[in-house]
This record gives structure tokens, C-alpha cells and sequence, in this order.
DNA sequence: TAAAAATACTCCATAGGTATTTTAT
DNA sequence: ATAAAATACCTATGGAGTATTTTTA
């Protein structure tokens, strides 16, 4: 027999909660309805989702994967709902957009202003954090969309191209990069190649870009933001890679530096609009890449 | 307001049925009850889902959608309940496992006593079918995993590695081949190549591997199978790309080729078990792979 | 012994059934 | 004219409530 939803949501919030009173009260019903309802569940389930004891409730090993599983069914179950209603009239009202660090504020201050003119009756809510963060908040349904980079792992995910976004060589003015019109992969791997820090996605595209090793020891530098990137290599800490997206919207307009593209076609990322497989906002995340890439 | 998952069960026999009669007999209740459910569906979703008329139902936009959220939903749930009753004994009982064409002759068996050794108590059942068909019976709930070779698109898809499958290249006995040890993925580039027909992944991935072009033309020759696509090459017809796997299955035996390694680490496929994102089966699939990757 | 969960019971909202009417071909 | 869906109305299951007991740190 198929659980219900209302007990799912009873499950989540006893998760959540910890307790059958303070679930119960989160849910708004009594104590003694929804220790009812988990009964039920637990009747369906074949097997107890907690362990009860005086001290707090714990989750069991099956209680822990249904935890999971009714999270995941209740999104998708709003998902559906949500999108009935917003039926035939896509990309209005709310829509949550994660945006990537390096993106964000090269691409944003141009394509906002698009965007509203295209769906005047949209309303953006916007936040910007690490690729591994708005994954996370995609599938927990916290997102509806992401706008990120590849290459990186989309396990679960599906996405729309808005553009490609190519990396370039950056140097102190007077480097030896300005002599030649490309550079290669092979002359950035040095022990002075500045990089974003741990985390941010596009420290290790750069890496896989060019097939590079991380620098290593004392004397390797890492960057908490492009536009510190682009002062440390501006003031001779070493070279680096930026994106050419970052070089358009003017970050390296006033530093001193070299920029050359990489030889060979891998110096690059691809910037996609992703939401969750399966969700109702797929014909919306590919209007939203479309309408990116216009801009 | 949510709706319950009794009544996504009945938007999902009315589409499959075309009428509440024949929906509502499908979920063991009378037409009005149906009737009724769905209305309160509607209610919820604040749209129709379906254009009423005499001769059969169609779906509206909204109820289209609404089915395929519907769909997953239900499969979720019953996955939620059968990982529950399962739990701590994974891998027994039924196990849908889809396979390629490709893959199947070879490695199944090989690895299926071992398999039944392992896990005495579970019931395999086996599909054949195209790598787009078997991810499509994944999504859509009817297998619980599949045995595919990557690289494929694998969006909404999981997966965990079984093995590596290098391609070799295949030729009549007394071919060019023969002269050398390796053969450069140029030399495939010739109108008489030889590969699966259309849809097969191995197809794919044997022109993506050595980035070729599909021969075209009056004389281009597409197989059916690997066992014909041995004969053809066998009887000189020309040339092709065979999976190492299949030979150490013994497929070219009798068959008189010059079979050489493919200089370059790009000429191999990936076999892996997949399932659905999400899928509460991640567990026993990794298992599975990990016992496949032994045998 | 005290706080939390379970039990006992009561109630009513609603899912489901039967009988009938409305609708559209 | 007739088959299919909707409506009207009734029933009963079970979800939710209050009051109370049981359990265990």
C-alpha cells in the first residue's frame, strides 16, 4: 500500500524536528494525530522509521532513506501544483536563480535589465554561491534554476547552453606572453600560476582546461575573487586564467596585465542554465537560457 | 494545496485509458469516484487537466504535464516502499536490470553464477534492449537499473563503473593491420568501414572515440548485430571497431581477422550500471557494479 | 517524577458507493 | 438515442481532535 503525502510530510517534519511534539506542532495537528500518521507510515513502510526513546527521536537506516525519498516526492509533488498554476504563462512571478560567483557580476548587470524588459512580470530572486551549493539547493528544491559552468558533475540535473565562456592567459604588463599571439597551454603550468581557491568551479576547469597540475609549497597564491585575482596577477604575484565573459564587462580595465587566448579548443567553459531532471521548470530554464544568451 | 497521490493515480489511468469509465474500473472504483477525484485535482492545480467530451478524453497542456510529474511521483513512491520492505537484505528479490546488445552476450555469462552466488535470494530479470530505450524503461519506473556503456547522455541518470572496454580494431586476415602493433584512429577513416546500424550506442561512440565520420555512400555497410558485423568484416568486406570484451568472449574465434589495439587512450567505451536519480536502488546498483567489475 | 509518546475514545470531513440527470454525438 | 460524464445523496473509513495512560531517562 501506497503512503500518503500528508504522512511523508509528517515523516520530513519529524525528521526535521526531532521530536513527535514539535513536529507535530510545525505540522499543526496534535502530538497525537501524527503519531498516528507515522504509525500508519511505518504500517505501509513494513519497518520503523524511528527509534523512540525519552531524549529526542532517531531516524533508523530505512527511516533515514524515506526521509530522503519523501523529501524528494514532496518537492516534486509542489513542483507539480506550482506549475498548473503558472500554466501557459512561463517565467512569471517567483523564480529562485543560484548564479556562481564568477559569473554573476559579469554577466548579471547586462542581462537583468533584458530579462525584465522580456518578462516584465518576473520576479527574480537571486543568489550567488559555490556551484556545489546551488546543486544541493536545486535538488532539496530551494532553486528552481542555477546558472553555472561546466564541465562539472550534473548527476541528476539537466541544463540548457547559454553560451560558451573562453579562458584567457593573464600576465603582468611587459610579461613574456605579450610576444606571441597565443599561448599555450604548457607555458601556464608554473609554479607562480595564481588560481581561485578551493571550491569555486572554475579553479578547476582552469586546471582540467589545460591539463595542468595545482601549484604547490609556500609560494603558491590562491584568490578568494576574480577581482582579487586580477590585482595579484596585475601586481606581478604571477600569471593566471581569466574568463573572457569577466574581460568584456570591464574587470581588467584598469590592471596592467597581458591577456592572450589559449591555444586549442579545451581553454573553456560552457555556461548553462541547469534545474533539477524531471522538473516542471525545464521548458522555463531553457526560456531563461534563451533569453541569456540574447543578452 | 497538495493533492494526494490517490488522485495523481487516477490522472494517471485517465490518460492511459482515454475515459473516467474505463480509468475508474482500472482503479477498482465507479465512475463518480473518479469523477469526483479528479475535480478535486483540478481544483488543486487550479486548471482542468482534461478536455471532456463524448468520444474520449484528451489532456490538456496542463494535464500533460501534470501526468508526467504524476508518473514520476507514483514511481518514486513505490520505490520509497519497496527500498523500506527491502531493507538490509539488498539485492534480493526482483531486480529489473536492463542491458545492451552489446554487452549482454559477453558478460552475462560469465558474471550470472557469480552473481547467483553472491546473492543466493535475487531474481534477476533480464531486458536486451537499445541504451535509449533501457534509460527510458529507468525513468519511467520499469527497470530498476541498466547496464549501458558510456559515454551517453546520462542526464536524470546515476551510475557507477563496472569496467572499461577498449575498442579494437578490426580487419580481414592478411589486412594492412597486421603489419604494425597499434593502428592510428586515421587509418579507420575509409569508406569501408563497418559499423552497428543506426541506434546502437557502440556505433556512437566507435565514431566519437577515433573521431570519425560515418562512411557514406552505396557501399556503406551497417550490421545488425556484433556476431554479423564479425562475419562481414571476416569475409572482407572491410574493416571495423570490435570491443576487447567481445573478443575475450570468444566472438572472433572462428573467424579468421587481424584484431590490434587502437593507438590513443580516446578508442574505449565505459561500461556502467545506471539507474534513476535519486532512485533508493543507488545502493544495490553500486553493489551490483562492484560485483560485476569482479566476475 | 516529569516530559514525551502511546492509547482510548469521539467526531466529522471526505473518499467512496448507488441512483439519477445532464450532455453531446 | 445512447454512451459517457456530472450531479445528488448516502455511507463509512480514517484523519484529526481531547482526555488519559504508559513509558523511561
Amino acid at each position: 500500500m501506497l503512503p500518503t503525502l500528508r504522512q511523508l510530510q509528517y515523516l520530513k517534519l519529524l525528521a526535521e524536528h526531532g521530536s513527535f511534539s514539535r513536529a507535530a506542532e510545525a505540522a499543526h495537528v496534535t502530538q497525537p494525530t501524527l503519531s498516528a500518521g507515522i504509525q500508519e507510515l511505518e504500517k505501509a513502510l513494513g519497518a520503523p522509521v524511528v527509534d523512540r526513546s525519552r531524549s529526542g527521536v532517531i531516524l533508523t537506516p530505512v527511516g533515514r532513506e524515506a526521509v530522503r525519498g519523501a523529501a524528494d516526492i514532496l518537492t516534486r509533488a509542489e513542483d507539480l501544483v506550482q506549475a498548473a498554476r503558472r500554466a501557459g504563462r512561463p517565467l512569471t512571478g517567483r523564480f529562485r536563480l543560484g548564479v556562481i560567483p564568477t559569473v554573476a557580476p559579469f554577466l548579471l548587470p547586462a542581462a537583468l535589465p533584458a530579462l525584465r524588459r522580456a518578462f516584465p512580470e518576473l520576479k527574480l530572486y537571486l543568489r550567488e554561491d559555490l556551484t556545489a551549493r546551488l546543486i544541493a539547493a536545486l535538488k532539496s528544491g530551494a532553486l528552481d534554476a542555477a546558472l553555472i559552468a561546466l564541465p562539472y558533475d550534473t548527476t541528476g540535473l539537466d541544463h540548457a547552453e547559454v553560451g560558451e565562456d573562453r579562458l584567457l592567459a593573464a600576465a603582468p604588463a611587459n610579461h613574456a606572453f605579450a610576444q606571441s599571439e597565443a599561448v599555450d597551454p604548457e607555458e601556464l603550468n608554473r609554479p607562480d600560476l595564481i588560481l581561485l581557491e578551493d571550491g569555486h568551479c572554475l579553479r578547476d576547469q582552469a586546471l582540467g582546461a589545460c591539463r595542468l597540475e595545482a601549484p604547490r609549497g609556500e609560494d603558491a597564491y590562491a584568490a578568494t575573487s576574480l577581482h582579487t585575482l586580477v590585482q595579484m596577477v596585475g601586481s606581478g604575484l604571477g600569471v593566471s586564467l581569466i574568463p573572457q565573459m569577466a574581460v568584456q564587462a570591464g574587470l581588467t580595465d584598469s590592471v596592467p596585465l597581458v591577456l592572450r587566448p589559449i591555444a586549442g579548443a579545451g581553454a573553456r567553459r560552457d555556461i548553462v542554465v541547469a534545474w533539477r531532471a524531471g522538473s516542471s521548470r525545464a521548458a522555463e530554464g531553457r526560456l531563461l537560457a534563451e533569453a541569456l544568451k540574447a543578452a
